[in-house]
DNA sequence: GTAAAAACCGACCAGCAATCGGTTTTTTGT
DNA sequence: ACAAAAAACCGATTGCTGGTCGGTTTTTAC
């Protein structure tokens, strides 16, 4: 699944936002960048149909709200692009990861391997 | 920047043969997927133009070579298809590698967190 | 110099995001 | 209940990209 920018920007409006309509998203793009509301409709309803998005009616229109969160799209958006590139080892991926953050500062290395060591935690905690 | 299918086992092969021309890669691929030479061909001066590969006539046919590491490339694709997903801040993109590598081994953690070590290092003698 | 091989050109199809006009359905206010 | 407004839905178009080759030109080899 590839996403487009439209579909980005209106992700992140959503997971900033908690939720909205067509209506309120077309409302916030308006200064910037302008698409018709249809075109915002359209836009929903693809990430509707890609199960990205999943809504209900409250009054009078759809409102919209994510089914996942950012790191879990981003990981499935990783996963898919680099399919077929990274087959057996997970060795290519980590390389690329560190060679991705080669603009990290101390800190943010800091947090990297303190995730880490919580991630072996949960690892062995839960089987 | 988006690559198909093809065009990823076409790299795969030149990472892992060094270099080939179209009528090897063909012969390589005959087993199991079958693409025409001329296809192979398309994809491997698509591929070119797109800077990933390099060329020169050794004897008969152009000779490619890969101009970029797996993981470099892999690194890219990653901050393409990422961009305006994790704008600001760095730590969506790493949240999302940590929970990408929720199949990682002990071992292999091991390993990631040397790399950051030494990612560490590099980046302090080489600012 | 001719025949084989390779490169190149151009075309076509498929899939997908973006775009939006127009029509139907739903909601709302009187 | 009905008309007006709002929202949803349908369908079409455009643009881009990858995969696929046929056919033609250029290069190489004998």
């Amino acid at each position: 699944m590839i996403l487009g920018e439209l579909e980005k920007q209106v992700l992140n409006h959503l997971w900033s936002a908690g939720e909205a309509d067509a209506k309120q998203i077309h409302a916030a793009f308006s200064a910037g960048r302008s698409s018709s509301l249809n075109t915002i409709q359209s836009t929903l309803d693809r990430l509707y149909k890609k199960q990205l998005l999943s809504r209900s009616k409250q009054g009078h229109a759809f409102v919209y709200r994510t089914r996942v969160d950012r790191e879990d799209l981003i990981a499935q958006l990783i996963r898919n692009i680099t399919s077929d590139l990274v087959s057996h080892d997970s060795q290519s991926l980590m390389a690329a990861f560190v060679s991705l953050s080669a603009d990290l500062g101390d800190d943010e290395l800091d947090r990297l391997e303190a995730m880490i060591r919580n991630h072996r935690r949960k690892g062995k905690a839960h089987p």
